[in-house]
RNA sequence: UGCCUCGUGGUGUAAUGGUAGCACUAGAGACUCUGAAUCUCUCUGUCUAGGUUCGAAUCCUAGCGAGGCAGCCA
């Protein structure tokens, strides 16, 4: 029931442990690379909990690093949110296992060039002044290119010159020679090298070739003396580049190798960069940290905690199999933890009027209730009574259907933590709408008091009119109606209407100490956290997951 | 089409040649001053066919199915 994060067992740390049991490596050194292009979502946090995780099991270093090799696509805006989140994640965990400061492959430029003259002297890569489209037919074919055959001096001077700015965006590429006509095409004289005249968020105007992404990881990992080179699937294929790479410049070992895991599918939501940035871009959702968002910053801000992450993470395990996890295991997570620390607090979403008519006018108690039921060192607080309360809309039926045991006229209701009240009159404006409901108390019925152990089936949560606070509460539902949003046509048309709902809420005076880092249940309710843009004089609350409702399903019958 | 990888209840996973287990979900019940939590119970699984073996989810072969790759993106 609780978090099991001590000790994951996947077939990744099973390699590590062979590793370090074998001598391979003294100490395990993995990477975190995300490229700066947007930013991180549940997916990256699956891929974090991973990397650092092992480097916090096994005593060994995780750095994260910025891949970012394609200047027309990345920004600094993307790495400052990276690391925001990262740490947001990590700190508190796993922190003392950072490699330090973030690295870039980027730094790596000029070594990263020196080895391509090295590759090239070894006669092992090439110039090609082949088009792009040519170089596709060429290697669909399995035909060589015409300048696969150019003398290492050529191919030293065409690549200076490339490097110099000599030529056009597209006109030149450096590649590997490797064989043309292998099964694997990635083997087929991949491009190593291209020209793009274009600023570089960190080195400005200095290149104006860069490195493809099989060069540059690949070494980057070697440079930094990573040892296990953790990945998505989709790079499986590239791994027999990546060990060529490092065979062909014949680096000293240990090498680094690669090992590749299935990403995180989550059903009610889309998880690749791409379609997030549509919804950003296309104003569907409010920005990156939108909180039905499952980016890392949306997660955050919905009030999901770094611990219900991590035990996420730590559920839904690591495998090769690219499967599809339920949303219901992300909210049980969050639930799970909440229940044991959250703060109780009694807040009415939609409110309608309770007056009690035995009740003296202008008398106000003072009761008290438990902050956290699951938490005795959680203590008590005092919640004010009166004559005038509210209660929920759909805590009241005129005509409910069967089982229902909340309030209907004539009818009986314990009030939590205060009387138990019966229902005399449901009194109705012109249009027939119920707008007030009228009572009586049984005064002996008192939490504690003479007949408080009389049992009424129902328990409702109420606030006192008097000294209710007012607030904004954001509902927030699943982003999309489907199980699967991706799997056919346009995942945009799956968006739920009703995803967000806004509402006035009446609070009661406790919660306006309210911090921003605690985390509260609104009891009956479900689990809010405090937007950040909540302001002393006007809080906003965002719902985090509800309760579980087992009234809802058996309404539904 | 070629190459690579993967198939265990509805979902996510464990079992590393030796009793198919755990969690989520769903359903039933108990308890309840949260229709929450907690507790009990139930439904449901090794893709198929051969083979090896005393014994196969596990090893082998074939088939079927799914995913990935085939950018001068990462």
């Amino acid at each position: 029931m609780t978090a099991k994060t001590e000790k994951p067992s996947d077939f990744i740390r099973d390699i590590v442990a062979d590793d370090l049991r074998s001598g391979k490596y003294k100490q395990i050194r993995t990477r975190f690379p995300p490229e700066p292009n947007g930013y991180l979502h549940i997916g990256h946090a699956k891929s974090i909990c991973l990397n650092f995780g092992i480097a916090r099991e096994s005593g060994g270093i995780c750095n994260i690093r910025m891949d970012d090799t394609n200047p027309t696509k990345e920004e600094a805006e993307y790495v400052e949110s990276i690391m925001t989140d990262v740490h947001w994640l990590v700190d508190g965990w796993a922190d003392n296992h950072v490699g330090g400061a973030p690295f870039y492959a980027s730094d790596y430029f000029d070594r990263f060039y020196e080895y391509a003259i090295d590759l090239i002297r070894k006669s092992k890569a090439y110039v090609c002044d082949m088009t792009s489209e040519e170089t596709d037919a060429y290697r669909r074919l399995g035909k060589a290119s015409g300048f696969r055959d150019r003398s290492v001096e050529e191919n030293l001077g065409l690549f200076a010159r490339m490097k110099a700015g000599e030529f056009l965006d597209g006109a030149r590429t450096l590649r590997a020679k490797i064989d043309v006509n292998a099964a694997n095409v990635w083997l087929r004289d991949p491009v190593l090298y291209r020209i793009r005249h274009a600023s570089h968020h960190r080195t400005g105007n200095k290149w104006c070739i860069y490195p493809m992404y099989d060069w540059a990881h690949t070494l980057s990992d070697y440079i930094e003396g990573i040892t296990n080179s953790i990945c998505t699937l989709e790079f499986e294929v590239h791994r027999p580049l990546y060990d060529w790479i490092l065979d062909a410049l014949e680096l000293p070992e240990p090498h680094p190798h690669q090992y590749e895991f299935a990403r995180l599918n989550l059903t009610y939501s889309v998880i690749s960069k791409r379609k997030l940035i549509q919804l950003v871009n296309e104003k569907l959702v409010n920005g990156w940290d939108d909180p039905r968002m499952v980016t890392i910053s949306g997660l955050r801000r919905r009030g999901v905690t770094p611990t219900a992450l991590r035990t996420f993470a730590y559920n839904i395990g690591i495998t090769k199999y690219p499967s599809m996890t339920d949303m219901a295991l992300l909210e049980h997570t969050m639930r799970d933890e909440f229940n044991r620390t959250a703060t109780r607090r009694l807040v009415v979403l939609r409110p309608i009027k309770l007056v009690l008519t035995n009740y003296p006018e202008g008398k106000t108690e003072e009761l008290d209730a438990i902050n956290n039921p699951e938490d005795a060192n959680a203590g008590t607080r005092k919640i004010p009574f009166g004559r005038e309360l509210y209660i929920e809309q759909d805590d009241f039926m005129e005509r409910p259907p069967p089982k229902y045991f909340r309030l209907r006229p004539g009818g009986e209701v314990r009030l939590k933590y205060a009387y138990i009240i019966k229902c005399d009159e449901a009194v109705k404006d012109e249009a027939g709408n119920v707008v007030e409901l009228s009572c009586t108390v049984d005064l002996d019925s008192k939490s504690g008091g003479p007949t408080a152990g009389r049992k009424v089936k129902g328990t409702i949560h109420w606030v006192s009119a008097v000294h209710a606070t007012d607030a904004d509460i954001r509902l927030y539902d699943r982003l999309f109606t489907v199980p699967e949003p991706d799997a056919s046509g346009d995942f945009k048309s799956f968006i739920n209407p009703n995803s967000l709902e806004v509402v006035k809420a009446k609070c009661e005076p406790a919660l306006a100490e309210a911090r921003p880092e605690e985390r509260y249940q609104f009891e009956r309710l479900g689990y809010f956290a405090l937007d950040p843009g909540s302001t002393a004089e006007k809080q906003i609350w965002n719902r985090t997951v509800t309760l579980r409702d087992t009234w809802a399903k058996e309404a539904k019958k």
